[in-house]
DNA sequence: TCAATACCTGTCTATTTAGTCAACTTTTCA
DNA sequence: TGAAAAGTTGACTAAATAGACAGGTATTGA
């Protein structure tokens, strides 16, 4: 249990360890929980079970599911964030694309519960992420397109709707976190290493740059 | 209420009609719960009030909730089979792939639900799949590798995993099912007409086919 | 027309669920 | 060190949930 972690066996008394440790503890329980079962479907007492705790500890922290659901929520588009500022305007689309290409499946690989989270959220209608989507994130879409315009303008690449090459992007490398158990049929294997995520790095980066005549 | 389509204003009188009729309706309303709730997220009784059927009447079609699942997911995947098998073996892979890409889309416009609702079982892990994955699918997909091995034996398109191929193009051609609403607030519009369909499915076909070394 | 069969559903039950609360223990800092 | 603050949790409640079932109505074919 959380109480037992006293300061006899963890670093130095620090007033708001105890309370960031423990709200930690229950995030990452809450995040995997609701990325496999969604908002409705998954338990506050299957997420206690999962971190260890007693349901009540969980509403000291957490006013309600919906407030719990929140701070999950919030934490993974902190994480989203980072990644999407690799896509930043540049000469060289090749350059920056293949980065961002990479830095999408490297978070498909050391994420994929943040990503399963956002996705099944998505589908769902984003019924919690629509003050998000209207802000933040169309205001960071249309800045990204307007670089893929400059560059179609200077003839650096093909004349397409930046926005399906977007979507694209983010379907491919997404698609290797949220549809892992298919992938995983497929390849007839029971997880997917290391090298298969830089193998599927590779074989999006190849079709995405010569699909769109990037170099 | 289902009782209420009587003899006198719906055709002849023929044994099973009424049996179809009910469980089409329901099928239908669990359809749409199930790939926006989840299997535990959906509930009996809001599947009940959207079919407008008492949860009694689910009851006498489908044995549990489980059973109601199976017979939704099973409806849905006799769905993809059909679009499955557009992506044939062929001489040429530029007339395969467009093919396939078009068919793919149309199933995302015609027939977002069932996209959703296996989207939904595979980020759960696809815990009632693994039969259907491990025969059918397993089965197609080895043979569709077969097919992309040959078209790059014969130097038609460029040296490339045939799995990573056909993962973009699922994961493409999906998202503007499973993911609408980041589409319909980045392109700032209420709902994805014909239009925007057959113009990702064009984005799409211009990529993959020139991006793998087709014609 | 008339039984036999199929279909329908209000009412009930046992279980699971989110959330409360008061009594308790641990941590903090003056 | 000691009292205030922060953290913990077993036991509780009200609501929602899947499912059962008996007693009803409609459909069917002979």
């Amino acid at each position: 249990m959380a109480q037992k972690i006293t300061n006899t066996t963890r670093g130095p008394y620090k007033p708001g360890r105890i309370r960031a440790q423990s709200r930690d503890l229950i995030l990452q329980a809450a995040e995997t929980e609701f990325a496999c079962y969604g908002f409705r479907g998954a338990t506050m007492q299957r997420i206690a079970e999962s971190a260890q705790v007693p349901k009540a500890n969980i509403h000291y922290y957490f006013t309600n599911k919906l407030s719990l659901y929140g701070a999950v929520l919030e934490n993974t588009l902190k994480l989203w964030d980072k990644v999407f500022n690799e896509l930043s305007s540049h000469d060289d689309p090749a350059y920056v694309l293949s980065r961002y290409i990479d830095a999408k499946i490297d978070f498909s690989r050391t994420h994929p519960t943040a990503s399963r989270l956002f996705a099944k959220e998505m589908i769902s209608g984003a019924p919690h992420l629509s003050a998000y989507l209207e802000q933040d994130y169309r205001l960071w879409f249309k800045q990204r397109m307007s670089i893929f315009e400059s560059w179609i303008a200077q003839e650096k690449m093909d004349q397409l709707d930046p926005a399906h090459v977007i979507f694209m992007i983010w379907a491919s490398t997404q698609y290797y976190a949220d549809f892992e158990p298919q992938i995983l049929i497929a390849n007839q294997t029971e997880r997917l290493t290391e090298q298969a995520f830089l193998d599927a790095a590779n074989s999006i980066k190849h079709i995405i740059l010569k699909g769109c005549g990037i170099c």
